[in-house]
RNA sequence: UCCCGGGUAGCUCAGCCGGCAGAGCGGGUGGCUGUUAACCACUUAGUCGGGGGUUCGAAUCCCUCCCCGGGAGCCA
């Protein structure tokens, strides 16, 4: 089955050329002597038109040829009089390949709630709408592998199945198997761990930060990219319990070299984007008001604005807007903080940096104020953080103290203690939400809508 | 988990101070020689989220559970 996809057609046809082409059914109009049928095949944001006449064998495919059916048809292309495409196929083969119940089939030509296409997950990636999330989508994971890759980062691959469970990250999913020896009650669900699978309890990683540390304290310069999993009961436009994860750490760095890291690599991603995703944005930009192509573009020409933790409380206790919760120096940054400085103050994206000390994990270095660590998170409007890091702590008798005042156990983290022990050295790295930059990228409003099966509490079909 | 809002035809919703179950879209049939979410006519369509209660009578009032959405917290 040879195939020319319809971004190739549109792209490289020219009238005249005879083609033969593949897709599903958008809409059909049938008028007296001929038909229109819109097909679309996901490989762009663009359809092909076939123009079915009288006469044809093609013409006699009509009924079966509903809304949803899968078809192949064979014509000529041709410049189209109409207006909305450029080429139309001339089709005098139409053969339908799997028929579609019109009365059945859940996706009309009409637009549909999200709330909806929630429920037939399984079909919304046909909708233009996920069409075009998911190629977005695609883009940026393919440009951050690019982007690491041209700057000398290796891609390593940390495990899924973990024995961290001190990363201060959320609640944590157990991996078990012998949930059935109910009898056994030293641990909540009657199950022995060290008589499970690895003698030892076991989760789903929620970062794959630490392992990144020992890489990088070998590689000097590595990224992890892959699902972490948080089980959490955040019930959010803003949290999955399924989500991926870019999480870059370089050796012999600070806390300014992976700001310039961040802030380097949204800028490519947001210029990719506009450069090769232009119909999306405009597509999405028209019915969802996210974020513009011209704005995606200014974005990715300019510096990001930089702001102390510090300077952002001033900011927020000198301003004349009423807070549900008044900023207050050694408080975590509200929703409504943030929105009030990435959107009404600084109206783009924002990296605050130098945190307080009580309200940042174990794991960040601490500043020589005492007060604060070298932290950094950038916020975006509408969505806030998509990115948090840090530059990590080298220094053992000072980690040490951290783990103590934060209750975590040095027990099974030897081998991270033993990276201060022998040749340590600065290092920092950052975590980037996909989802959350694909959001930010695509103005979808509910996290859910941007990765193709959504985990969240209750939440798990398919 | 907490605070709001919602659940009525396949979809989007109206009806809600109790009294015959509605519209638009979609689907079907017919018409139309260039449509673009085509257009015109006709037609089809219901466990009013589940359970219980009040009442002569409940989509409508009360209780309860479930589900969905928005916001908050936690974070990416």
């Amino acid at each position: 089955m040879r195939t020319a996809r319809i971004n190739k057609i549109l792209a490289e046809g020219k009238a005249g050329d005879e083609i033969t082409v593949y897709g599903w059914v958008k809409t059909k109009r049938v008028s007296k002597g001929f038909a229109f049928i819109v097909l679309s095949d996901g490989s762009s944001q663009d359809t092909l038109q076939l123009v079915v006449s009288e006469g044809t064998t093609a013409h006699e495919q009509l009924d079966k040829c509903n809304t949803g059916s899968a078809v192949r048809s064979h014509g000529i292309l041709k410049e189209s009089p109409g207006k909305g495409q450029k080429y139309e196929l001339d089709a005098y083969e139409l053969e339908v390949i799997g028929t579609s119940d019109p009365d059945k089939y859940p996706l009309q030509k009409k637009g549909h709630t999200l709330e909806f296409l929630r429920e037939i997950g399984h079909l919304r990636p046909r909708s233009n709408t996920f069409g075009a999330v998911f190629r977005i989508r695609n883009l940026i994971s393919d440009s951050i592998h690019r982007f690491l890759q041209d700057r000398g980062f290796l891609w390593v691959h940390t495990p899924i199945i973990t024995s961290s469970d001190c990363e201060g990250a959320g609640d944590l999913f157990s991996v078990a198997t012998s949930v059935k020896d109910s009898h056994k009650t030293d641990v909540p669900g009657g199950i022995t761990y060290s008589d499970d699978f690895f003698g030892r309890r076991a989760y789903l990683t929620v970062s794959g930060q630490l392992e990144a540390e020992f890489l990088a304290m070998a590689l000097s310069d590595v990224y992890t990219f892959g699902p972490t999993f948080r089980a959490e009961n955040s019930n959010t436009s803003r949290h999955l319990s399924e989500f991926w994860m870019v999480e870059p750490e370089m050796a012999f760095a600070d806390i300014d070299d992976i700001i310039a890291l961040a802030e380097d690599l949204l800028r490519y991603l947001f210029s990719t984007v506009a450069a090769k995703a232009g119909k999306e944005i405009d597509f999405l930009y028209k019915y969802y008001k996210g974020i513009s192509l011209d704005d995606i573009r200014s974005l990715s020409e300019r510096s990001f604005t930089r702001i102390s933790y510090s300077d952002a409380i001033g900011e927020l206790a000198a301003s004349k807007k009423e807070f549900e919760f008044p900023a207050h120096w050694g408080n975590d940054l509200q929703s409504e903080h943030e929105r009030y400085l990435t959107e009404i103050v600084f109206k783009g994206p924002l990296i605050v940096t130098d945190y307080p000390i009580n309200i940042k994990p174990f794991y960040m270095r601490a500043n020589d104020d005492g007060k604060t660590v070298a932290a950094m998170d950038v916020l975006v409007p509408g969505v806030g953080e998509i990115i948090g890091g840090s530059q990590r702590e080298e220094r053992l008798d000072i980690l040490r103290n951290r783990m103590v005042e934060a209750g975590v156990s040095e027990v099974n983290l030897q081998w991270y203690l033993d990276l201060r022990r022998y040749g340590s050295a600065p290092h920092a790295g950052f975590g980037l939400g996909l989802e959350r930059l694909v959001q930010y990228l695509t103005g979808m409003h509910n996290i859910r809508d941007v990765i193709p099966c959504p985990r969240a509490p209750g939440t798990i079909k398919m």
